[in-house]
DNA sequence: TTGTAAGCGTTATCAT
DNA sequence: ATGATAACGCTTACAA
């Protein structure tokens, strides 16, 4: 296609030499008024556009911020992209997204895709798979900016953004006991996720306080099938010492859990209470409405973004810190936790 | 951050020239077998990765591709990237995802952003505020493939994937009468949208074939805002000529109106039947569960991708022909329409 | 204040 | 079969 006029050509033009031009186009100090406007009317009239891959090639730069996810279909992450575009779109950034679909080779490849300046930052999710991390490790001894959100890697020293799990979880259960429940299960993705050990904790924490032990078959490890999901959830719904209150820690397994009572004559909330992490807007839509622990994600995003932008923009930042900011989440209560 | 070595370097390490390694990794058949190898294992060695900048410089080639969605939190377009991920990675094309959030001004600055070369193709659908159309035109103008899909662009020649929306909304509204309603309204986003229009002709042709007039103010103008929309419907409601059947032409009005009805002392589907186009897994497990028609996105982001590959890909391909593509929608029926 | 020239990392053309 | 060189479009020393 037709990228338009080069700035060679804007200078010949304006009879004018391309530094003299480029300078004058980035405001430089040492061009005269007079040209500067000369300038910028004629790159307006000629609508000129500076070619990003040679400034990206001349200034080591690209001008543009990836953001890895492990899936796509999902309220929260697209929140969280919401956010990081709202700040970054700002400042001239471009986001190239990408999905790993759960799948830590995916990830793996991704990364290589980035090893060679294509994005000036990472801005990154783990995906269920991920327990070695060495990928992410070589990208971040090269130099390159790597921030993590939700599910983090500690062995990665770079900032992380995460909500408040420990505590959520230790709320949500300590609700789901007040409201009756004897036997709580715990659904997961992975045992190796950071929310999975965070909000684990938290589970387990709430259970010991009420003078509850934790039964190891309620931490219920599920995979990324949602059919799959569905009928894990059902046996442990259907076992003989079945779950009367579930604490989720991701939105899908709450989903696969109505998609499973549906499938048994339990209902929920009499037989089964429920609460979920979720960023569902509908989840007072559902049947029955999902009680909720609703993360921050668009000023996750935002933060993220934020923090990034600073340490691109500003001339010699310090690497970022390794430290995990946490911004906490709040919980809903809905007819999926009540007593009747 | 540090790139890594570059093709000089990895020449000097090996001693040869540039353009000799340059074509060895490029598997030219001017090279020999013996230095191809020699210099393969060494890239591999040393790590090797071409940049990116110096490549698109030379090329005039991206070898990006730029998605623009007017939402980012809504399952038909996740799934839509999705399925034009699932392609364009497999062809090493990076996605560069832009939101409008259905703000026609955002939707003009990202377009100017694109007239450089940044990206080599766009896909996109239009934003709801999107009705003249010269920012499209333009780029379209200079040579940058666009490609369209569900909210099309019918003013460029070019290829647009839909859905079969007439017949879709045809259906459905026929299905509302069967199921008994006698006053059925339609919500749409913008009048200006292609598939308002379509969806609207379906409407309006299945009442007529039942006999029925479309009255004027059941055809309901939202907005982008839910709460908004909200009020909107349930002043629909409560008026005194009151709808008893609504085709939703997008999901968040489906929402929307499940919103509204809460706020009234109506019932669905005793009171009024509803069906919507929608891409929700979770339609089901709506109170009431939600009888939808579900676009094919996944699909159709292949589709677009597909075609976008062949076209970026093999030498001296013809423009994208203009044409629409159809591929069919499915309805699933559910409690929202049900008599009892 | 403006101009000249080098260089970013590739690939293509033209030698050898 | 391989090497030297120019060029892609920009920015930045260095000159003037």
């Amino acid at each position: 296609m037709n990228n338009g006029i080069s700035l060679k050509e804007l200078a010949a033009e304006l009879n004018l030499a391309p530094s003299t031009v480029s300078r004058a186009l980035n405001d430089s100090y040492e061009i005269s008024e007079a040209t500067k406007k000369k300038v910028i009317s004629m790159a307006e009239k000629l609508n000129y556009q500076p070619n990003p891959f040679a400034r990206s090639l001349r200034e080591n730069k690209s001008k543009t911020i990836a953001v890895i996810i492990p899936e796509r279909i999902n309220y929260f992450f697209s929140q969280v992209i919401d956010g990081i575009e709202e700040i970054t779109s700002e400042h001239g950034y471009h986001l190239l997204v990408y999905s790993t679909h759960e799948d830590v080779e995916k990830e793996k490849k991704i990364l290589s895709l980035l090893q060679n300046g294509r994005a000036d930052a990472i801005v990154m999710s783990v995906s269920s798979q991920t327990s070695d991390v060495s990928h992410l490790k070589r990208l971040h001894d090269r130099g390159l900016p790597i921030l993590f959100f939700d599910r983090i890697c500690s062995e990665i020293p770079t900032t992380k953004f995460i909500t408040n799990d420990y505590e959520s979880a230790f709320e949500g259960t300590k609700h789901l006991i007040q409201q009756g429940c004897k036997k709580i299960a715990f659904l997961m993705l992975s045992k190796e996720l950071s929310i999975t050990k965070e909000r684990h904790r938290g589970y387990v924490d709430a259970l010991k306080m009420a003078g509850m032990e934790p039964e190891p078959a309620f931490s219920l490890h599920c995979c990324h099938s949602d059919e799959d999901n569905t009928q894990l959830i059902r046996e442990l719904l259907l076992s003989s010492n079945r779950p009367d209150g579930i604490l989720s820690s991701v939105e899908k397994l709450a989903l696969a859990t109505y998609q499973a009572v549906k499938k048994t004559n339990l209902s929920i909330p009499d037989d089964l209470k429920i609460i979920s992490f979720s960023n569902m807007s509908i989840a007072g839509l559902l049947n029955p409405s999902l009680t909720t622990i609703t993360q921050p994600a668009e000023t996750i995003g935002e933060e993220c973004a934020k923090l990034l932008i600073k340490k691109l923009t500003k001339p010699r930042q310090p690497d970022l810190l390794n430290q995990v900011i946490t911004i906490p989440s709040k919980i809903t209560i809905r007819e999926s936790t009540l007593v009747r």
